[in-house]
RNA sequence: GGGCCGUUAGCUCAGGAGGUAGAGCACCGGCCUUUUAAGCCGGGUGUCGCAGGUUCGAGUCCUGCACGGCUCACCA
């Protein structure tokens, strides 16, 4: 038999939980589904004052007064108090309670719903029955669970110590939902695409590799699910979207899960323009749902997603918080004299693509503390991207920053099949001068093109960052349930034979 | 990967300048039939992250390692 690391608390509760078993009573219980939930007992008290009503729930807390106790159980959706009495269980029932309920143990009871002295409403308890026994000591009630590392590594005690936390999921999860309920309103369809892609393609990072043991092939986890989406539109869809993880195999940060949710969305015969002005709608709808405001507030600055957004040319980005032009960017001699000048180091190949990325990183994002639409990107950064009609250098394409993060990436989809084989090209190129996130060329999209990809908007929002905004939290560890740690030992058990 | 900081009881934390490890909550025993961070009396339950080193003596000083946080790099 397998025993764990307890301590003396728990070797006693373990004991207790066996005594239980050989006296015929199961420490873990039985189904027990309730007519009301907790929170619905204290919303409807008037009408259901004095009814006998069941209720079940975590035990957090028992206030024990000799022959009477308060005990506050915990569903998902509230807490309610208890009042168990000697004079109602018997002494049989009440010794059994003293003696074996605990802290942590799930509980279902059943009796008269009242109002004590103090206002709380309460159930005055008739019966009780176990529904399972805790082993384990949860966390101290009053600060709770603060530890970082056992808040994520064991992200369900984060839950049940820190309402907030469950609360926060709670919101993702409506932010979710409203989304796609929007999209599908808007006449998009959801769909799903290969998760584990020969090529890794529709971005600009390193993928996680994986082999495939039937094919004998190398496989790569998707960092975008873009060029299937894209393919999707050449077989006759107009309005797909699809949100659903990402991997991206690069360093963790405040802002950066290695897994991390994306939306992506492609709507044909539209543009870049029609998918900024859906971008406004969906945002401000979706905040003001789930805020009751169209504000939020993220690190200290009040952000408001009423629209219109503000939209400024990466050009004039550049000049107004860099201080330099694209064409002094693109010339190399004057693009060194400028990142002298700004204190950028470059780690990687100093190509026109990767100096104006870090410019633009360094200089710029972090100024859009409100919701801004940069627009026409340069062409080196935009591979997948359609031309300006009126400059070959620039593409029709904008990106979104709110808070200073980048969240949205959107643009006219390229769908010339020729000029989307030389930037594909391009991009080998780089790759062979050691760009490690340049992107791999997909001759199957590319035929996929040559049968036609109509005029197409393409959107991707960063769904974990989004949240982060609307919720106010700094860190995207804080609105990811499990976020990516590195592996450790937490539970050792040791072997018993 | 670099820098800084952290790791002490189940949880939240304190441990001056090296001298037998502390508090609150939780838990155990006693009292208490409307409390709610219930209260009162008594009880400390510990591999001080791990491994070495210095020292008569290390939670404390030194080195290495592990994990975490922040940050830089990386990441559109």
């Amino acid at each position: 038999m397998e025993v764990p690391n307890l301590n003396e608390v728990e070797t006693k509760r373990l004991e207790l939980f066996n005594y239980l078993k050989a006296t015929g009573i199961d420490p873990y219980g039985k189904r027990f589904i309730t007519k009301y939930n907790n929170l619905y007992l204290k919303e409807h008290f008037e009408e259901l004052q004095n009814v006998e009503v069941e209720a079940k729930g975590r035990i957090i807390a028992i206030r024990g007064h000799g022959k009477a106790s308060f005990i506050t159980i915990r569903d998902f959706y509230g807490d309610i108090q208890l009042y168990f009495r000697l004079d109602n269980l018997g002494e049989e029932k009440y010794n059994f309670f003293k003696k074996a309920i605990d802290i942590g143990d799930f509980i279902g009871v059943k009796g008269i719903l009242f109002k004590t002295h103090t206002g709380e409403i309460t159930i005055e308890v008739k019966d009780f029955t176990l529904l399972t026994k805790a082993i384990k000591v949860l966390p101290e009630k009053y600060h709770g669970l603060k530890d970082p590392e056992l808040r994520y590594r064991r992200r369900y005690l984060d839950l049940i110590a820190n309402r907030s936390a469950l609360e926060l999921f709670v919101k993702r999860s409506k932010i979710i939902k409203k989304i796609r309920d929007i999209f599908d309103r808007e006449g998009f369809l959801e769909v799903e695409t290969p998760m584990l892609q020969p090529i890794a393609g529709g971005a600009s990072a390193r993928p996680f590799v994986t082999y495939y043991n039937a094919l004998d092939q190398e496989m790569y986890l998707r960092i975008a699910p873009e060029l299937y989406l894209k393919r999707l539109i050449v077989g006759g869809f107009e309005k797909v979207y699809e949100i659903n993880r990402n991997f991206r195999n690069e360093g963790i940060s405040i802002r950066h899960n290695p897994e991390f949710t994306m939306l992506e969305a492609y709507w044909a015969y539209a543009d870049y323009t029609d998918i900024m002005d859906l971008v406004e709608r969906t945002l401000c709808e979706t905040v003001t749902y789930v805020n009751n405001s169209p504000k939020t507030n993220f690190m200290g600055y009040e952000i408001d997603f009423t629209p219109p957004f503000r939209r400024i040319k990466f050009t004039h980005a550049l000049k107004e918080f860099a201080g330099v032009t694209l064409e002094e960017l693109r010339d190399l001699s004057t693009a060194k004299e400028i990142l002298n000048k700004l204190e950028i180091k470059m780690d990687k190949p100093e190509t026109p693509a990767n100096i104006i990325n870090e410019v633009f990183d360094k200089k710029v994002e972090k100024n859009f503390i409100q919701p801004t639409f940069v627009y026409e990107f340069p062409i080196e950064i935009s591979p997948l991207a359609k031309r300006t009609p009126y400059d070959p250098h620039l593409t029709d394409r904008f990106e979104l920053f709110i808070g200073g993060l980048e969240i949205a990436n959107a643009f006219s989809e390229l769908n010339d099949p020729q000029d989307q084989y030389e930037r594909f090209y391009e991009q080998m190129e780089a790759k062979k001068k050691g760009d490690v996130e340049a992107q791999e060329m997909d001759i199957d999209y590319i035929e996929a093109m040559e049968y036609g990809l109509p005029p197409t908007g393409g959107l991707g929002i960063g769904i974990d960052r989004l949240v982060m905004i609307i919720t106010g939290q700094d860190s995207i560890r804080e609105v990811i349930l499990f976020p990516q740690l590195k592996k450790k030992e937490v539970n050792e058990r040791k072997e018993e034979e």
